[in-house]
DNA sequence: ACATTTGAACTGACTGGTCAGTGCAAAAGT
DNA sequence: ACTTTTGCACTGACCAGTCAGTTCAAATGT
């Protein structure tokens, strides 16, 4: 257990730092211009690296951007599926699960807004070599979403009329969309305050029932 | 009224045709690739036009797309302006007027998906030399919504503790996200499919009344 | 204790290609 | 007559990716 020792996985905690590094480097700079206006000279200098030392650790400059794709999708996922376990299957209601999954959502926003940025502007891009690792982020995320809509309807909880993809990617923009705005144009708001508005808009609590 | 007479503005019917071309090989392009992965040589092959044409038209690359956005941000703000006047203040319910927008919405996007796309992908950027004008667009079209939340407030019809600019920045990112997944992910859909799934969404009748 | 070797990690100057923007004479359109 | 477009060669900046050489900490030798 000794960090410092070589440990499994191949890859050395020195070597760890420096892609650590690279990524959040990277990450602000893509999110900021894109992909294509960040130039590697820049990662490596904000990143306190030399040139040579991103080719050392990654293949290129895709790949450097697939995997820090890979790594950002790692933490959300595991966010959204805790969120969804947290509030035990079967015996709370789905609407508290979705509304736990809304928080999980603004709380992983809130700590990474960079890294969610820069997928929403990749995200409905065609053309690109890591379309199909955002595709796969994008369906893991709304299966999760939709898992629960089912479970709900099948409970009798929530209309049969509902349609479950279609909701699901819904439920999704509207999170994204209101947490970027969220930081964008109104980041002294707190998070409470946005999970509050948007459980309301998720209970009907808008115009449905009086 | 003759569209082939010499207009105001100076702009010739051959120039403004010519603009018109570039304008459209610009927005798929930039929407598929982005800004800066798109080449001027790209534009003006897809449009037919000698690279020389781009320069005579406009100054730069960049000032190309800022016009771009102007013209697409004017066909916006005309939709959905005219959408909130077609369901007429006073009479109809705040419900519908927000239904209407929500379709208004939903025709825009699947009349112009690419400049959607495309401004999805640059709203939340920062350091951008057009940012300004994304957030006025932004502003306007999140505004009418606004009026309209705010009118229902008034009204009695929606509660008094709803958060009316989140709310209105999370209506705006449901419909923007639905429907761009609708576009790129279950293009078979009809659009009256799409709305009827967000309008029941908006209403409350996925899991607030039983 | 100290010297030597090893190799993974890192460096930064350099290369080859790409691309925004220019210049201009001839052609086409109105 | 004039505006607009064409075609194409050219420049200069910029940038992804390379590679020969350096650093340093740990392993090995004495």
């Amino acid at each position: 257990m000794d960090s410092s020792s070589t440990t499994s996985g191949g890859g050395s905690a020195r070597r760890e730092a420096t892609r650590q590094k690279l990524y959040e480097a990277a990450v602000t700079l893509i999110a900021e211009q894109g992909f294509s206006a960040t130039t590697v000279d820049e990662i490596a200098e904000r990143a306190g690296v030399a040139k040579g030392t991103v080719y050392y650790n990654f293949a290129s400059k895709s790949v450097l951007f697939e995997e820090l794709l890979r790594h950002g999708v790692g933490l959300l996922t595991a966010s959204l599926r805790e969120a969804a376990e947290r509030t035990v299957g079967d015996g709370g209601s789905k609407v508290d699960a979705l509304d736990a999954m809304i928080r999980a959502g603004l709380v992983f926003i809130d700590r990474y807004p960079a890294f969610t940025q820069l997928y929403v502007a990749e995200l409905w891009r065609t053309n690109r070599a890591w379309q199909s690792t955002l595709m796969v982020v994008r369906q893991q995320a709304v299966a999760v979403v939709e898992g629960v809509l089912r479970d709900g309807v099948a409970n009798g909880e929530f209309s049969e009329e509902i349609d479950v993809p279609l909701t699901a990617a819904a439920l999704v923009g509207m999170v994204l969309v209101a947490a970027l705005d969220w930081k964008s144009f109104q980041p002294e708001r707190s998070l409470d305050d946005v999970h509050a508005a948007l459980s309301r808009l998720l209970q009907g609590r808008v115009s449905g029932c009086r």
